[in-house]
DNA sequence: CTAAACTGATACAATTCCGAACTAGTCTAG
DNA sequence: CTAGACTAGTTCGGAATTGTATCAGTTTAG
């Protein structure tokens, strides 16, 4: 085989903590742990817990816990859910979609600072094979 | 929008979510934890722990706590190191050496079953990218 | 209607993690 | 030699994380 997997991964794995690591006291100035960030990225596209702690991959329980301080901080609420009572649909606050935003903002700045050395063409590329390698099917 | 900085973090963040995720099973049945797998994985290249954590980015306190255990899973060893008598140096046993290669075998396997969809030519792609973007000067 | 089986979310206890203080060894200057 | 500054590694106690039990609401079967 040509290219090993199994140094592409630690690449890939170095490199993405590289980032966070320099963006984690960013984060922190807009009053965002790295963890709580990951949540309040993901409310829109799963606004549930039950679905937050499967798209994010981690445990109910740490769900509650960061969707907690993150109500406490008013970036979020939470509203009964009017298709299913048990449900705890989440709704971003103005400042929590100011937070997020400027949270991505300061991510993507810090990866285009790496994605800068590489051409458009090869990011459209990196794109394109990232998605391919996530589809599901998994 | 040429590509988005903050999707393709996000995206790649997820995509070794999931690898390591399909894997930690496996890497249990070797006896390893995921983040004792980390440093089992690095101590050939960092065989020292203030090493380990500096490439690892994970405090010392961590780096002890993991040592001890893959010492007492006789995994690897601690030496004094003959330049500074400070200094533990880590030796992986045999055992080491073998649980680590399975493991980054299983990790490699797993992450080439995603590789597999994407063509021998872009997986040289990405790699060079991803070596690309890893260059320190961060 | 009621019971039983599920599912969403949380609470609590047990575990894991890590910042800060500490101990041991080294190095430099005087 | 000794003092003082420094670095490697560990320990300890508090913080963060999560497995399990639990509670609330839903759905299905009878």
């Amino acid at each position: 085989m040509a290219v090993d997997g199994a140094e592409l991964w630690t690449l890939n794995q170095r490199l993405l903590s590289v980032v966070m690591d320099a963006c984690s006291a960013e984060l922190a100035g807009l009053g965002l742990e790295t963890k709580e960030f990951f949540v309040l990225a993901e409310v829109a596209a799963s606004p549930y817990p039950a679905e937050l702690a499967a798209a994010l991959m981690i445990p109910k329980a740490s769900v509650t816990v960061y969707v907690r301080n993150l109500v406490a901080k008013g970036f979020m609420r939470r509203e009964i859910d009017d298709e299913d009572l048990r449900r705890h649909r989440l709704i971003l606050t103005a400042e929590g979609e100011a937070a997020r935003d400027r949270a991505l903002s300061a991510l993507a700045a810090e990866f285009d600072r790496r994605l800068a050395r590489i051409t458009p063409r090869d990011r459209t590329e990196l794109q394109r094979i990232l998605v391919e390698m996530l589809k599901s099917a998994g």
